[in-house]
Formats: C-alpha cells, sequence, structure tokens
DNA sequence: CATGTTAGTGTTGAAGCAACACAAACTGTA
DNA sequence: TACAGTTTGTGTTGCTTCAACACTAACATG
C-alpha cells in the first residue's frame, strides 16, 4: 500500500506494435483478461512502476503479455481525458513499436488471455479510448516513414529494394515509382548495398541492403531508451538526434529552419 | 491523504512561457519559494488533481503563479528521469505558452517569491531539469513557427507585417528577406490585410494584418484545451487539425505525405 | 518643399522532384 | 541449349518551388 498528502493520478503506457503480415499492415491487440472491458479487444499495456522511466514500463509490459523483446520503440503521445478509465483517473503514455515480420512469435501473458494480430484498416472497437491512441500512433508512424531508417525495422536486417519498397507501398497504400524509390534511397545514407545477393528466387537475384550504421546492432536490439522525450523535430536529423544524445538546443534547433530565412550571410 | 494499493509516479505540468520584450525573446521565471531549489530559478509548473487534465493544470499553475489568463498554450513532451526531483518519483508534462508583448503584467503567487522575465539565450542553471525542458520547448517552437498563424501570437490582434517579420528574426536570430516573406504570408490563408492601417508612426503608414479566422476571439481567448495530444503531424494542417478536432485517423494521416509517392493515380 | 525613413512590390536562375520506358539477369522448361 | 517468363536495375525531361536581389511610393518633419 501506498499512502500520499494528495491524491494523483496513475499513469499506464499503452503500446501499439505494427508489423507487416500478408502485404498489409497488422498491429497486435490483446483480449482483456480482467475488468474493466474484460473481453474487448485492447492494447497491450500497464502500469508504470515508482522505479521505471516510461520507455522501460513500456518494454517490460511488452514483453509481460507478448513475450517479444526485440523491436523498435517510440514515445508518440498522452491521453488524460479524465474518463478515460472508468476506475480511476489514468493517465496513459502511448508507445509505438515495429517488429519485422518474420519475428512474430507471440504468447499470450499474465493480463491477457489470448494475444493475436488484426488487419490495422480494419480495426473493431477497443477498449477505453484505445481507437483514438491507435489512430495517433498511425499518424505518427507515416510522419516518421520520410525522414528516417525506420521502415526497414519492419523487415530483416538485410533486405532487397523491392521489399522495402513494398513496405511503403503497404503503409501507405499508394503505389511507388520505382525509379523514383532508389533515387531517395541513394540520397539518404541510411542505407547500403551489401556484396550480397538475395538468393533462392526464381527469377533475377536481387542486391542486399542494410542500414548504413558503425554499430547498427545496437540500434537492432535496443529501444531508444535514452531518447526520453518525444521530439517534435521531424526533419532529417531526428534519427541523429537521439544518437548525439542531450545538445545544447539553441544553435541545434536552427539547423533545419527554411522557407523565407536568408541562406546566405550578408 | 490518499491511500493505493501499489505507488504510483506523481504527475507536473511546467510552463514554458514567452514573449518578446525589447527586440528579445524571454521566458517566464520564478524564484522558488519552498524546498527543493529553494532560491533558485525555475519554471512555473506543479501537480497535476486528478480531476483536471494536463491542459487545465497547466492554465491553473499559470494564473496561481503568475496571473496571467490569456495565452497560447501547447503541450510538448513528457519528462520521466527517474531521478529529476529529489522528493518523488515525478513525471512532468512541459507546455509552452506565448503572450503578447503588450500583455505583461504577472505578480507573484503562492508558491512563488518571485516573477521575472530572462532573456532566453542567457539563461542560468535552473531547478530540477528545467533546462533540459526549456529546451525541447524552444525546438517545438521552433518547429512550430512555419506552419501556422502561431508567430502572432507574439504580437496584439492586428499588427503589421514589419512587426510580424521582426518576430521571426528575434526568435530565429537571422535576417528574413522582406519580399519573400511577404510572398509567403500571402501564399499561407492564415493571415488577412485589414482596411485599417497603422497612424501615428513617423512614416509612410503600414497596413494592419489579423489572423484570417471567423472567429479568432475563440482562438485568442481560450487555450487549446481540446486537443489534448501532441499532435507529432507538423504539417500545415496543423491549426485546422484542432479546429477540425478528433478525425477517422486513416485518410486524414495520408494527405501530407510526400516524395517518391506517385501524385497521378495509374 | 526638400529630406529622411519606412512600406510595399517582380523577376530570374537554380534546385528538387514527379513522370515516364526499356535493357539485363536469372530460372524453369521444352 | 535456347526460349519464355519474370524480376532487377537504370536516366532524362519538364515543371514547380524558392532564394536572391533593388527600386519606387507614402508619409512626417523641419
Amino acid at each position: 500500500m501506498a499512502t500520499y498528502k494528495y491524491p494523483r493520478p496513475a499513469t499506464t503506457v499503452d503500446i501499439i506494435v505494427f508489423t507487416i503480415r500478408q502485404n498489409r499492415l497488422h498491429i497486435l491487440l490483446i483480449n482483456r483478461g480482467i475488468e474493466p472491458f474484460k473481453g474487448v479487444l485492447a492494447l497491450p499495456g500497464g502500469f508504470v512502476n515508482t522505479s521505471e522511466t516510461l520507455f522501460a514500463a513500456a518494454q517490460r509490459e511488452l514483453k509481460e503479455e507478448t513475450h517479444l523483446s526485440d523491436f523498435h520503440l517510440k514515445m508518440f503521445g498522452i491521453f488524460d481525458d479524465i474518463e478515460r478509465d472508468p476506475r480511476d483517473r489514468v493517465l496513459s503514455v502511448g508507445f509505438y513499436a515495429i517488429i519485422p515480420s518474420h519475428d512474430i512469435i507471440v504468447e499470450a501473458g499474465t493480463d491477457a488471455e489470448n494475444v493475436d494480430w488484426y488487419v490495422y484498416e480494419d480495426l473493431p472497437a477497443l477498449a477505453f479510448d484505445h481507437n483514438k491512441i491507435v489512430d495517433l500512433a498511425f499518424k505518427t508512424l507515416i510522419s516518421d516513414l520520410e525522414n528516417s531508417s525506420l521502415p526497414s525495422k519492419f523487415l530483416e536486417t538485410e533486405f532487397t529494394l523491392a521489399e522495402f519498397q513494398k513496405v511503403y507501398e503497404i503503409i501507405l497504400t499508394k503505389e511507388v515509382d520505382k525509379r523514383n524509390f532508389r533515387k531517395w534511397i541513394n540520397s539518404t545514407d541510411y542505407f547500403v548495398k551489401t556484396d550480397k545477393l538475395k538468393s533462392g528466387g526464381q527469377h533475377r537475384p536481387a542486391a542486399l541492403y542494410k542500414i548504413k550504421s558503425s554499430d547498427d546492432e545496437t540500434i537492432k536490439n535496443s529501444v531508444q531508451s535514452t531518447q526520453n522525450e518525444m521530439s517534435q523535430i521531424t526533419d532529417t536529423s531526428s534519427e541523429t538526434d537521439y544518437q548525439q544524445g542531450y545538445q545544447s538546443g539553441f544553435q541545434q534547433a536552427l539547423k533545419n529552419v527554411t522557407n523565407f530565412v536568408n541562406k546566405t550571410q550578408p
């Protein structure tokens, strides 16, 4: 039991786990095993302990309820409607995770009676305000797509450009021009061609690419636990920001301002 | 007294109040009247009650400590370092506020011994992790500048384009091209020219502009209390998003995807 | 009415990007 | 072994966007 001078809201984390299965975007939902909303589909998540960060809580809950432990994880929003949980005043912090398509072993954990994948575009009504949380997670995913190596997290470490292009087409539900896509790949410095080819196909073998990083294993195997705030700066520096850690801020923030500001010094 | 089965982190809000004085960006700080960090400069803010939203808490605290009540207010981040408050485990949600330069009557409230304005570029070490919070607030302000009518919140309801341009130059610390700036003003539909002129100057009178909105009083006099999550979508629709409220999400999220996606339908 | 100061206005060259078609490489089968 | 079938891989062009840049108009004051 814990006693405080003033009442305080509880804090939870909820996680949207995205993956691609059968060429469609899916998210992970649990069938709630306990009240409230017993038997209703809901996002994996749970209460934040006093001894852990929000990221740690999201990792822990996802592992408890799904036995997943290796994923990209990003905080994207806070949900604070007063009546969003019938039991008590509960704030929730939303995270989204991306796991590769081949990595889809999930088992029900303690709080969950059942864990399964559901097609994103055809979700039923979820418990609490979870539909709203899912919507914002998807919007955030979309806006994160272009300016980072993030979509490759849907694939294995090495992937062909055709596979990678397909990830975009599935998430955006739009056709992508092959040549322009490849030009964009080369214009970023997120990816490099390996000297390997995708073998075993029936047709012309494709070159395998991977994320360009001095230590991509570190990135792959750990969540972004050092990034403990939501970066509103959705520019091309968002990935490197996290690796550089905390910067002095002022000059950093000015880097990517565009528009009518003079580029040349007078 | 409040008793819970499990311990829970406390939740606070901290507010960065931006304004422009003497052609420099300032923020509002209080000299803490109580421990911890008694006598140290800190952001206005305080604990969130169980019966209020985070926005309501930010409004209330700002009013309690500064007697300000009319401002633009936006949530921008969460701060969850485990040791960020020596008393207890405390999560903090950051907001920034913008108040017009003419509207700078502030008085010390209950928790604050002293309230005053400090030049943004020359801040001392603040209590808790407040320097970090200020940095992210400023980054968010910068990225919000271009795609909204927000910077006009630094000015009175009606303003000249020279005044408006000056706001950008002060915040960005860069010179702005007058003709390109005015072209940008016209290309957005955020602003309209009124039929009034700025009188009383010594030289050619300038036309007065204002925010184009059917009910701009509503926008001016209220915080964005209906926007209870951080919109990661930093595109040109961010202002209208808030007015339209919650949308179905999927198609909405696709609107502003650019880059290599085919624009024409096959 | 002459001077001083701010308000207000268009054009041009460069860069970025969407649209678009065909040859090369490999597998399996005849 | 060659032919059919399928996927990989590659450049150019026109359009749009935007940064750079200089002069005239309007008013106040002495």
